[in-house]
DNA sequence: CTGTTAGCGCGTTCAA
DNA sequence: TTGAACGCGCTAACAG
C-alpha cells in the first residue's frame, strides 16, 4: 500500500538501514550511497512513518498542549508564541482545549500522554491527583504556564494573579479611586481571574477598604458581556467610581457602556482591565491595564522544555512578571 | 520501563489480546473477564500506547489542522469549532501555522502525514504542487476550508470572497455611498482578503464606479493598524464617504480613528467590516459589516471528515454563505 | 468467548 | 562504511 524504507533501499539497492542512516543523517556515509539513496527518496515520493520510528527508538517530536480556552484572547496569543518556538525546534504541537474544566484536562491528558509526548505544556497549577500522577508517570517534562502561585509539577512559567490584584489594588487607590467595583466572568472555573480579584480584596483590605461591589456575567468573556455587566453592576450600585474588570475583553466593553452612556472615563468613572490586548491600547483613551509578557510565556515554555529532557525535581519556576500600563481610562 | 498490556495481562491472568479488545470495548465479554482486566489496568496505571496501536492497526485517530494565523481572531475561533468537534469524536488536533506561506505549508504537511493522521483540514485552495501530490497520495480525506472560489482537492467548506465583495460594493451603493476607500494588510500573503478587494472593485465596477483608494497598512491585522490605516488614507485622499476594510480588526481602529478626530459615523464617513466579530457588534454603533459562517465552518469542516473515509474524487464544495449585517456605521 | 500467530515500519545493537 | 537480526507495543486474522 504506502511506500516504506523497505521500497525506498530496493529502488537504491542498499539496506532499510542506510537509508533510514541517510534520512537522518547519521554516521558516515559515502556521498554516492547519499546520492542514490535520496534519488530513491524523490523517485518513490516516500514519506516517512514516524508511528514506526518513534515505537523503535522512544523518543517523539510531539508536544501535548493543554489551554482551558481559545476565546479569550490571551490563549491564541501564547498558543502563537508556542507554535513558533516548537516549529523552530522540530516538535509539534497536539492541542486540547480544557474548558476550564479539570476532569477534561484529566482525560484530554490520558489521551495526549498515549501518544508518548517529548513534553506536556499545561495551564495553571490546578490539576487532579490522577493528572499529575499520570505526568509523573510519564517522566516527561511538564511546563505549566501562565501561573506560580503555587507548587509546580516541573517548571511553572508565568506570574503571580494574586500580586497583580494586590498592585491594582495600590495603583487605584494611589489616584485616588475610594468606591470600587468589580465586573468579572465565572470565576470558578477560571481560577487566576479568581487570583486576581481576591488580590484586589486583599489589596484593599490592607488601605483598610471594604471588598468592591461585584457583578459576575453569565457565558464567556466577551466585549458585549463586559458591556452589559458593567450597566448591571451600575444599576444595582450607586456611587461607585471605578471598576475594575477581570480582563480587558470586558473592560472594553465597560468603555462602550460609558461612551454610549454619556459616562466620562477616568473623572465620572475609571475603568481598569487585565492583559494589555492591542484592541483595547488602540482605543481612543488607551485603557488603564496590566500587561503580563504573555508573548514570552509560550515561547519561554517552549525554552524550558528543551533546556534539559530530565525533569525538575521538586520544580521550578519562572517569574515573568507584569506591569502596569497607567492609560486613560483610570 | 513502562507498563505494557503485558504486564496487564500478567496481572489480570489473561492473554494480551483479551486485554486489547476489553479496552477497545470489542466482541463479546464475559463480564468477570472484563472485570478482572479492568482491575488489573486501575492496579498498574496503564497508560495505552497509541503510536504502536496506530502502526498496527492502520488507523489513527490523528487529524491534522494548518491555519495561516492565530492573530487574526478568526483563526482561534475556528479553531475552537474543530477542536471542540474533534474532541466530541475522539480524535485530537495535531496543529501548524503556515504564516500564510505555501512552502512553509508544504513542510508542515509533509511532517504531519508522517504522523498518519486520519484526514487533515488545509486552509484555503492555493497550495503547491508538492502539497497537493503529497496529500492525494496518503489518501485520506482533505478538508479545505474558509474559501471555495478554486478547485477543492476533496472537499472545501466556507464561502465566495470574491462575491462578499461585490456584496459589499452592491449594500454601499444602495446606500448612497460613492467615493470609496479601501484599508488592508498584506494582500500577497492574505489571498482571501485580496480576494475580497477584487471583488469589492468588480461590484464597482458594474455599476460603471472607479477601484477604491487603498491603503495598505504594513504589519499583521490589528486594530491599531487600522486605525492609522485610516488615518493616513484620509490623509492621502480627500473627499472619501465610506472606508472599507479588509476585516473587522481593522474597522474597529477605524472607527476609533473617527470617535477621535471627531468624525461622525455613517454620515460623514462610511466604516464597512468584514467577519462579523462580537467586539465590533458592542460598539455603541454596532459595525457594518458582513458575517460568515465561521463558527459553523470548523464543525462543518469536522462532520465532512466523518462522513465517509474515501476521498471526493473530483471534490466537492460547500457553501457556507456570508450575510450582511447593516449595523450602523455604513 | 478467548488465545495463537504474525506482522505494522522503523531504529538499536551488534557484526562485518 | 554497510548490513542482519531483533524488538518496540499493539492489533488483525484466524483458531479453537
Amino acid at each position: 500500500m504506502s511506500i516504506t524504507l523497505r521500497d525506498v533501499a530496493r529502488v537504491a539497492g542498499v539496506s532499510e538501514i542506510t537509508v533510514s542512516r541517510v534520512l537522518r543523517d547519521i554516521g558516515p556515509m559515502r556521498q554516492k550511497t547519499r546520492d542514490k539513496v535520496l534519488d530513491a527518496v524523490q523517485r518513490t515520493g516516500y514519506v516517512q512513518n514516524r508511528l514506526a520510528g518513534t515505537l523503535a527508538s522512544a523518543s517523539s517530536n510531539l508536544v501535548g498542549v493543554l489551554l482551558p480556552s481559545l476565546s479569550n484572547n490571551v490563549f491564541p496569543e501564547i498558543m502563537a508564541g508556542i507554535s513558533a518556538a516548537l516549529a523552530q525546534s522540530g516538535f509539534q504541537p497536539v492541542v486540547g482545549v480544557t474548558d476550564y474544566d479539570l476532569t477534561t484536562e484529566e482525560a484530554l491528558v490520558r489521551s495526549m500522554l498515549a501518544w508518548k509526548p517529548a513534553a506536556m505544556i499545561l495551564t495553571g497549577l490546578d490539576h487532579t491527583r490522577e493528572t499529575v500522577r499520570m505526568v509523573e508517570r510519564a517522566g516527561i517534562r511538564v511546563v505549566e504556564i501562565m501561573d506560580i502561585d503555587g507548587r509546580p509539577i516541573d517548571v511553572a512559567i508565568g506570574f503571580s494573579h494574586h500580586a497583580s490584584g494586590v498592585a491594582t489594588a495600590r495603583h487605584l487607590l494611589a489616584r485616588g479611586y475610594s468606591q470600587f467595583g468589580f465586573v468579572g466572568h465565572d470565576l470558578d472555573r477560571d481560577r487566576r481571574a479568581a487570583a486576581r480579584l481576591k488580590g484586589l480584596v486583599d489589596g484593599l483590605a490592607m488601605a483598610g477598604m471594604p471588598p468592591p461591589k461585584t457583578h459576575l456575567h453569565d457565558g464567556p468573556s466577551s466585549v458585549s458581556g463586559g458591556r452589559e455587566g458593567l450597566r448591571q453592576l451600575l444599576a444595582d450600585n450607586s456611587g461607585l467610581d471605578v471598576v475594575v474588570f477581570a480582563n480587558d475583553d470586558l473592560a472594553v466593553g465597560g468603555v462602550y457602556h460609558c461612551m454610549e452612556a454619556g459616562i466620562e472615563l477616568r473623572t465620572q468613572l475609571g475603568i481598569f482591565g487585565f492583559n494589555g490586548l492591542d484592541m483595547a491600547q488602540a482605543l481612543p483613551q488607551p485603557l488603564s491595564t496590566i500587561r503580563s509578557n504573555r508573548a514570552h510565556i509560550g515561547q519561554s515554555a517552549v525554552e524550558a522544555l528543551l533546556m534539559s529532557s530530565a525533569p525538575d525535581i521538586g520544580g521550578r519556576i519562572v517569574d515573568t512578571g507584569f506591569e502596569i500600563v497607567a492609560g486613560e481610562t483610570a
